[in-house]
DNA sequence: ATAGGGTTAG
């Protein structure tokens, strides 16, 4: 072929320039063609097919050697789009900054850098950027408009994100979704389903993407009637069921514990990865079964697909729950085999430890991997708070300023958390007012709950509900309850019926909240208002949950519940309860009967409170665990001030160390003496 | 001609 004839036909090569099959050596030998021709409109053209077959920096120097004009804006732009796609947005915005001046860029330039920064989290750039784009009249580019929408959401800035939306002069269902998922990941559902309901009153259509955003957040408000209707929705339409569709639908129905459906879908899957088991592992270590979670990771483990450390933090959560130290600690050391350790899998195993009563192991981890990342600093915060440290969980804080992190909401939940549970007082109100004033943070429901927890727990009930009345909202529940639960404790019943009307109004459903209120009245021996609230309980339908309590004994774990008699030891452990009970009376162990909240015989008070479900299984591993091994218990409710006392007096004739973990934190009980700051 | 929205886990 002749040179000339050949860069004569202008159509022709235009046509090779534009299709992605031009191979590297064909647009090599292009180039060399164009530069002697210096033909500017081609070789940007060039620079295009070179970016989309992944020369990068022959584009980037193609287009640096040739003058700028507004005609070598779509290789610009695919340039851009190449470093987007890769995963480096920070050489995106290098070159989007390199632009020369003469190349105007267009609202494609503008949205690919915008999302550039979103990727990088990097909010001043985008304000530059903005502005540029707005200057040049983007202001109501439906794209540019998007790309800021998702770049406000995905840096916590929704208010701005609403601020665009609401001046968008058409919204289109790319803007609408990215509204829905923004209020999503801001933990903000209830208002994400208020953009889907806004969005379908406008006469748009659900497509994939949205729906999963409104399935996620159907997941976060336990909305199980909607998440349904979403499935329906999405089959009546016939969309693509592919696997993060389907794995959001499990992940719903898993997390609103419609465990057989969940499991159904899962089954029904024809291409499964490892987030859509670890949606469902998780669905099921978060609600309390444990069992099935790791079962279904051992499944994993055998199936070719290779656990990834998604799966294993959800194992690890399993493990948490049920205190399962010894698995916990075989996944740890498989992470550090097999996998690089990351944060969040580092934060599991942190968390492992907390749950299952190795504080020395969480801090051995946490000084080793130190790490730079806030979430994992809050992890070992919270492990602090839960073993009663609050004086170290304090020390930790005011190391971590020194590094210069900011804290965040999570950090002082924790810590607030932490100083309640181990009664610094004075402590927790300076922290919950640096919160607010330095560090410029809005108390969010967690942190009232802490603070009039701290306040209450220590008996300043009427300082805590100072504290309320200042409030800009109303008081929730869980906010509520903190308080009630401080009075009960303190025995102030009056301030306390308040407060249980209070709670009533707001027609509580758990069972968990019309028990404290119940034991309330039953405290001020208003006998009929008790009955009134059992009865509430009874016809919430929902089943209590039973208390147990669960040890391992040589690699087995053991289950107690109340009165249950179903253990091949019962007789003896009954023997032993008997026995200890005799021996701590002779010690000056007088059975508090003020926490059976039943009208009963005094004597058939103590005789319940003999038989807690932590006694028994205290009792059994007295009688079966190696001599002078430290006593693990794991406890889904809390540990009455009774058994509290008791412990300590077991503690001391069986020259134990004994750790009950409740609902909340651990109890170390250790010479009779509990190493928990307070109480109960 | 091309760009913006989606899955788990701390």
């Amino acid at each position: 072929m002749r040179l000339p004839a050949f860069l004569a036909d202008q159509r022709r090569l235009r046509r090779v320039l534009s299709s992605s099959s031009a191979t590297l050596a064909t647009l090599t030998r292009l180039h060399a063609l164009l530069l002697i021709s210096s033909s500017h409109h081609l070789l940007a053209s060039l620079a295009a097919a070179y970016a989309r077959a992944g020369a990068l920096d022959a584009a980037e120097s193609t287009l640096a050697g040739s003058p700028a004009s507004p005609s070598s804006i779509p290789a610009w732009n695919a340039l851009l789009a190449a470093h987007s796609r890769g995963g480096s947005p920070g050489t995106a915005l290098r070159v989007f900054r390199a632009l020369p001046p003469a190349a105007r860029p267009d609202s494609t330039t503008f949205t690919l850098a915008l999302s550039a920064c979103a990727r990088l989290g990097d909010l001043a750039t985008a304000e530059n950027i903005k502005d540029c784009a707005f200057e040049a009249g983007y202001r109501k580019d439906v794209f540019v408009c998007s790309a800021l929408l998702h770049l406000y959401s995905r840096c916590g800035a929704m208010e701005d994100a609403v601020r665009v939306f609401d001046g968008m002069p058409r919204r289109d269902r790319v803007a609408w979704s990215t509204m829905v998922s923004g209020f999503v990941s801001a933990g903000r559902p209830v208002e994400a389903l208020g953009m889907y309901r806004r969005m379908r009153q406008d006469g748009v259509e659900g497509d994939e993407v949205v729906m999963v955003g409104v399935m996620q957040a159907c997941a976060a408000t336990g909305d199980a009637q909607m998440g349904a209707s979403v499935h329906g929705y999405l089959l009546r339409h016939g969309m693509r069921m592919d696997v993060v569709t389907t794995t959001s639908l499990v992940d719903m129905y898993a997390k609103n514990e419609q465990f057989d459906v969940a499991r159904q879908m899962f089954r029904m899957m024809p291409y499964r990865n490892a987030i859509s088991w670890s949606a469902l592992i998780s669905g099921f270590a978060q609600n309390g079964h444990a069992d099935e979670a790791l079962d279904l990771f051992r499944e994993m483990q055998v199936s070719r697909l290779q656990p990834d450390s998604g799966a294993l933090v959800s194992a690890l959560l399993a493990c948490a729950d049920m205190g399962l130290l010894k698995l916990g600690k075989s996944i740890h050391a498989f992470i550090l085999r097999r996998l690089e350790f990351d944060c969040i899998s580092g934060t599991a195993v942190i968390n492992m430890y907390s749950k299952c009563g190795s504080l020395a192991s969480a801090q051995m981890l946490f000084n080793r991997v130190g790490s730079g990342d806030l979430v994992f600093w809050n992890a070992m915060i919270a492990c602090y708070g839960a073993h009663g440290r609050g004086r170290d969980a304090l020390a930790l804080f005011q190391e971590l300023n020194e590094t210069g992190i900011k804290p965040d909401h999570a950090t002082f939940a924790s810590l607030l958390s932490a100083l309640s549970h181990s009664g610094l007082v004075e402590e927790g109100k300076f922290c919950f007012d640096r919160m607010i004033k330095e560090f410029g943070i809005e108390p969010a429901e967690k942190h009232y709950v802490c603070i009039v927890d701290l306040l209450a727990r220590s008996g300043l009930v009427e300082e805590a509900n100072n504290l309320l009345a200042s409030m800009q909202t109303e008081p929730t529940i869980a906010i509520w309850v903190a308080l009630l639960s401080g009075c009960l404790n303190n025995k102030k019943v009056e301030l306390g019926e308040t407060i249980a009307e209070k709670i009533l109004e707001l027609q509580p459903q758990e069972v968990g909240v019309l028990a404290l209120v119940s034991n309330l009245y039953a405290a001020a021996k208003k006998w009929d208002k008790v009955r009134e609230v059992r009865k509430l309980m009874k016809d919430s339908g929902s089943k209590k949950v039973p208390g147990y309590s669960l040890l391992e004994v040589r690699g087995t774990r053991h289950i107690f519940v109340m009165e249950d008699q179903s253990h091949p030891q019962h007789q003896e452990i009954l023997k032993m309860v008997a026995k200890l009970d005799s021996e701590m009376r002779k010690m000056g162990y007088v059975p508090r009967t003020e926490f059976v909240y039943h009208d009963l015989d005094e004597n058939v008070k103590e005789q319940l409170l003999s038989y807690h479900s932590e006694r028994l299984a205290i009792a059994f591993g007295l009688l079966n665990a190696s001599p002078g091994t430290r006593l693990v218990i794991i406890k889904n409710l809390r540990v009455c001030g009774n058994c509290h006392d008791a412990i300590k007096y077991i503690s001391k004739i069986a020259d134990r160390e004994i750790v009950v973990r409740d609902a909340k934190r651990f109890h170390h009980f250790k010479d009779g003496a509990c190493s928990c700051g307070d109480y109960w």
